[in-house]
Order: C-alpha cells, then structure tokens, then sequence
DNA sequence: GACCAGGTCAGAC
DNA sequence: GTCTGACATGGT
C-alpha cells in the first residue's frame, strides 16, 4: 500500500492534536511523527512543512476513517472566531495551542481511559492503556523498537476480572472499570460495535448523556464529559479537572476557590455550544505553563 | 519523603 | 444538600 498524503489544514497541528491530553494511545516516533491506534487500526502519520503523510493508507482509509478521526473536515478558523468574540481573554490560549483539533474517538476506548485518569498523571494513564491493550487486544503495528495493540473491544475484556485489572496497576480503579465493561456489554445495543453506540448516544441530550455515563461505577461528572466530548461529538461539554478549575480560577474568579457548579454555569453561558474547544485550549494552556495554586 | 495527578464514592454533618 | 477522607500508583 502507498502513502497518503493531504495539504495540513491551516489550523492543524499533529504534535499539538496528539499531545494535548484527549488521547492517550499513542507514540512518538520523532518530532512531527507518530504511530497511534485507534478503531482497530494502526496509523503511522507525519507533518511535514505543510504537508500531512498517512502511511501505508489507502483513499478509503482516509475517506471512511482518519478524515472524521482527526475532524479534519471542521472550520476551526470559524470556531475560534467565534470564541474570541465571545470571550476575548481565550486570545493567548488560542494562540498558543492554534493547532489543537479535537479528535473523535471511539466511545469504548474513551470511556475506560478516563475511567483511569482519575488521580493519575497522563504519562501513566499512557502505559496502563498500552498495557491493557497488549495483554487483551490485537497486534496491529510493529517496527524495530515498538509494537501497538488495538484497545480491547467489551467482547474481549468480558471475562476480564478485577484482580486481572489490578495486575495491570490500575488500583481503585479497577472495579470501576469491570463495572463499565459489564454496563457496556449490558446495555441493550444492537451491537457492541462503535455504529451502535453512536446510534445510542446520538439520540440523548447532552444531559441524557451525562445521565446515562454516570450509572456506571467510577463515572463521574467530568469523566463522564470527557467522553461525551471525545467520543461522542458532543462539542458544549465542558470538563472540569484540577487543570481547569485552577485557570478558569486565575482568569475569571479573580484566582478564588471556585466550585465546580459554578464554573460550569459561567462556562455554559459564556461558550454555549463550543465549550468543549474552549475547554481544550484552556485545558492545554494551563498544563504547558504548570500553573500552580496562586 | 511529602505532595500531586485530566476524580469519585461513601459517610458524616 | 455540602464537605471530607480514602482510595493505588508513579512522577517530581
């Protein structure tokens, strides 16, 4: 198979997009050049100049799979018109993190990545996804130095136990993370398929949703936005961690302990529908310049 | 060695 | 309803 390649949409960058902290099944190769996984497959992919190659990719890859992964079709130049006009003070988070493209990935994987996150630093939630991956799901890329996995699908996690999670270092989470597999593969879906799923969740508001993703165990409020943000298309949801909540404090609540209610509802009525990239731009920027407690 | 990490839950007021 | 400590593990 040959390579395929695309001019890089103006406000994509691939190091940002991958590094910014939505996903975690990736590596790096070199600067600008990564192998990650995701809906069963594996992708090695560069940015160079101007230029985005997706190697060993067909047209019908790209068109069916990486094209809607890396959300290449949406107006980003648009959207962050939009929320500079909205909120001014988003200029120098935008600026800096002017390459970040939400990515959509797979409702599965999501939910159990951030079910992981929770009190856990990002280069350890890393190696625990690498790790479950390759004792439980299928070898899909493999060069001199790595080897990927594809996540596991429910299916192949069904008689996982959570001694078998705790072997992998996933601690307290771990019974949290039999109880998502368990709803999952209970959930009265046509399929346990990623289609499925969509067709689940795509009929919910986004409070039906948060609803829905909080019946599981260890599913909280902000985990439970992540997935709605990265899996499931919804863009308003706006998660609210420790990153967060400490910029917003910084930038709008003259750097005051604020709850978390509260600045949900200032976000809500500042960003409406485009919180998520707000969240995202905001979330990166904080963590790149270590904002600590004021 | 203390302190923190893309939080959540149960139990105490 | 709101607040607090416990929870495993690894990085700094």
């Amino acid at each position: 198979m040959s390579d395929f390649v695309i001019k890089r949409p103006i406000d994509f960058d691939l190091e940002q997009t991958l590094e910014c902290g939505q996903c975690f099944h990736f590596e790096k190769i070199a600067e600008q050049d990564y192998v990650l996984t995701a809906y069963n497959r594996a992708l090695h992919i560069a940015q160079k100049d101007d230029e985005l190659v997706f190697y060993n990719t067909d047209k019908s890859d790209f068109d069916n799979i990486w094209k809607m992964y890396f959300d290449l079709d949406r107006d980003y130049e648009a959207i962050k018109k939009e929320l500079l006009k909205a909120d001014p003070k988003l200029a120098e988070a935008i600026e800096a993190k002017w390459g970040v493209h939400l990515l959509n990935q797979s409702f599965f994987e999501t939910l159990i990545s951030f079910i992981i996150s929770q009190n856990k630093q990002i280069p350890h939630i890393k190696k625990i996804v690498a790790d479950i991956s390759a004792k439980y799901g299928d070898l899909l890329y493999e060069d001199s130095s790595r080897k990927l996995y594809a996540f596991p699908s429910p299916k192949q996690l069904e008689n996982v136990t959570v001694e078998d999670l705790k072997e992998l270092k996933t601690g307290f989470r771990a019974p949290y993370i039999k109880d998502a597999i368990d709803r999952v593969l209970a959930l009265e879906f046509s399929g346990t398929d990623e289609a499925s799923f969509r067709a689940f969740f795509d009929k919910l508001s986004p409070e039906e949703t948060i609803a829905e993703l909080t019946k599981i165990k260890g599913v909280g409020l902000k985990v439970a936005s992540c997935v709605s943000l990265f899996a499931l298309n919804k863009r308003e949801a706006f998660p609210i961690d420790v990153w967060i909540k400490r910029i917003m404090e910084a930038k709008y609540f003259d750097g005051k302990d604020t709850k978390i209610p509260v600045i949900e509802k200032f976000a809500k009525e500042k960003y409406k529908d485009l919180g998520g990239y707000a969240q995202q731009y905001l979330f990166y920027y904080a963590r790149s310049l270590k904002i600590n407690k004021l």
